[in-house]
DNA sequence: AGATGTGAATGGGTTCACAGCA
DNA sequence: TGCTGTGAACCCATTCACATCT
């Protein structure tokens, strides 16, 4: 079945606010609780959650740790071994972050091509030359990398991984990649998100 | 008029590829080529630009030049002067990023609460005390921030710094922030955001 | 009383398909 | 021939509204 992007993007936001809450002892929660947490509405949570094989309560609401199971049943719980390309400032910030946070995947691997940037290691997570790109992906079952390089060789490099196994790209190169359409490619260009926002501010 | 997020979005990336194609010396583009270039398809191009004041010609397609002054004139030109708080990795990271690339805005002051990290500069751009953030948005006419805090001070400084006249915020920080309905704020958080690829890398 | 689950209505964005034109 | 401009059709997501349940 192809799901709804938007749908699965909610989704994943109500698990990372249930397991917060789940750490801070709450055991229910109503749709319109959720709903402060994440803004999506209640009636949108209510309609997510129809296909989940847990359903609330109009007493008490869902309870959060069965909601926690039912979603990771739904979209999936293993820990997702990741890959980052580029290893610039951008790079090393979503490496932090990600490895900082993140409960339901790792950055396991970095990759760059300046031979300063090879052979360290960044929030635990230890740096390649690109070069051995395929090899690593293939030991670790890597499926998924976030793109943090140069627009000039964004496209390249992109051919290169998915020649690789990859399935799946995160890009902040502000480019569009063209590649079989098998792949999935989310596009988050930093640029477009402020002028966006810069709009708005005025309308 | 409330003008749809989606097409604004599509909006400025067609001006983004439109200017470096002028700058390439390219004078003329079909809807076709366009959508190569954007991941919009050809006829939600041409859909786009229908209420924009340039029209183009079965034969020569869209007037680069021309686009470019009707983007302008549709969603404004004015090198808009942002702020950025919260100057950790991913602070500079998008100062750097932000002000190495776009033609459109500039983040012309960035905050913080360490005093390690205030009165220095960062791509171009001067770093000050949080505390000082009303009186320099108010000279600077500063409507729009990014917010690249940690999660714990989101709220918080959000209502500081729309208290002191900001309009549209930019939200890097993995919570769902509660402001006046009027104030525009988008998300994007970097760990949804790879969970998200993760997924569909699968499916 | 106040919440869930859900069919039905609504609304908006995208695509189709074709007339008009160079 | 092959593109633009656009009404109409289509499709998908969200919201409404209410029967149901505790």
């Amino acid at each position: 079945m192809r799901r709804s992007e938007r749908k699965i993007e909610r989704i994943i936001n109500y698990r990372r606010v249930l397991i917060k809450l789940e750490r801070a002892g709450e055991t229910n929660i109503f749709s319109h609780q959720l709903s402060a947490l994440t803004n999506a509405t209640p009636a949108q949570i209510r309609r997510d959650l129809m296909e989940m094989d847990t359903s609330g309560s109009p007493a008490h609401g869902y309870v959060v740790k069965d909601l926690i199971k039912s979603i990771n049943n739904y979209i999936g719980a293993d820990k997702e071994q990741v890959a980052i390309i580029g290893l610039g400032n951008l790079g090393k910030a979503i490496t932090n972050y990600v490895n900082g946070s993140s409960e339901n995947l790792k950055i396991v691997a970095g990759f760059d091509i300046k031979s300063e940037k090879v052979n360290r290691v960044v929030a635990g997570c230890h740096s390649y030359h690109l070069q051995d790109f395929e090899k690593i992906a293939k030991e670790r079952g890597i499926k998924t990398v976030i793109l943090t390089v140069p627009v000039r060789v964004a496209q390249d490099v992109a051919e290169q991984v998915t020649k690789a196994g990859v399935r799946g790209i995160l890009n902040y190169a502000p480019v569009n990649l063209h590649l079989s359409d098998d792949i999935y490619v989310e596009n988050r260009d930093m640029i477009s998100a402020v002028e966006k926002v810069a709009y708005f501010s005025d309308h």
